[in-house]
DNA sequence: TTTTTTGCAAAAGGTTTGCAACACG
DNA sequence: CGTGTTGCAAACCTTTTGCAAAAAA
């Protein structure tokens, strides 16, 4: 789907800094965090002047909306990623190098221990993360 | 083993607020952050003038140390549990319950993962959390 | 006494907010 | 034109740091 539509279903005006962002998410495939995302604006002429604060609501913004979400990566800052397909994470403790997978095992013993769980009954996501050292920085 | 001795073994001076962070985590059994600590510290005549940097040197030293751990929770500030037992959590996200889980399988297949990660070779540890309202909350 | 720990105050780092100007639809 | 969005500056909150005084070993 197109970022502009994307936009609009989801009431938010379609602007350049908007698109922007999001075509940022879109290329480097990576978790980003606001400052990552500003300093990638700060290199486009007509973006470079976009406010910190901007990069910020943006971000709030669209992780309400669930075009973005969170990644625990470890790291001072938040870190979002474009919220598409269910995934989980191996994490470089020492640089940005993120592997991504998936693994139905997990998913179906998760789903055990959701229906085992004591304090709760509903529960609505989770999150796995690896870490550890990648090839380059080990 | 007692909190004096793991203090000794670990190069640590004993004090008082040492001793007392430690025993507000055992009592509490369940993540707190420095805020958190301190709060409870101010409930004690003897050490209601601890200070926060103090708390939060004290985390951390901890934490080097392999006394305390980080744990996942989602919120504005880093919450730390006693490093003991291996397991996970599942987390409300709307109030301070947690509760803990182990499970076989999933360890199995995070093992497996690491073996055919392309991009890391040495993974040191991961973590597993749930997110949802707990039974009071929901 | 030597070394670590603590209190205090200041500062840092990341993120949020109020408000007026501006742009999208 | 009306409402949502942005820039700017100030404020906030959590966490860190320098330094001298206090406590542990």
């Amino acid at each position: 789907m197109a970022f502009s539509t994307l936009l609009k279903e989801n009431g938010l005006k379609i602007t350049p800094t908007r698109i922007a962002i999001l075509e940022i998410f879109k290329s480097l495939k990576i978790p980003l965090d606001a400052q990552a995302i500003w300093s990638s604006l700060k290199k486009d002429r007509t973006l470079k002047k976009t406010n910190e604060a901007t990069v910020y609501r943006t971000l709030t913004s669209f992780e309400k909306n669930g075009i973005l979400k969170q990644v625990n990566v470890r790291k001072e800052s938040v870190y979002f990623e474009l919220d598409t397909k269910h995934h989980h994470h191996i994490v470089c403790t020492n640089c940005d190098t993120v592997e991504d997978f998936e693994n139905k095992e997990i998913e179906k013993a998760l789903e055990r221990i959701v229906s085992k769980a004591s304090k709760f009954k509903n529960i609505k996501e989770h999150s796995v993360e690896l870490f550890g050292l990648c090839r380059a920085c080990a």
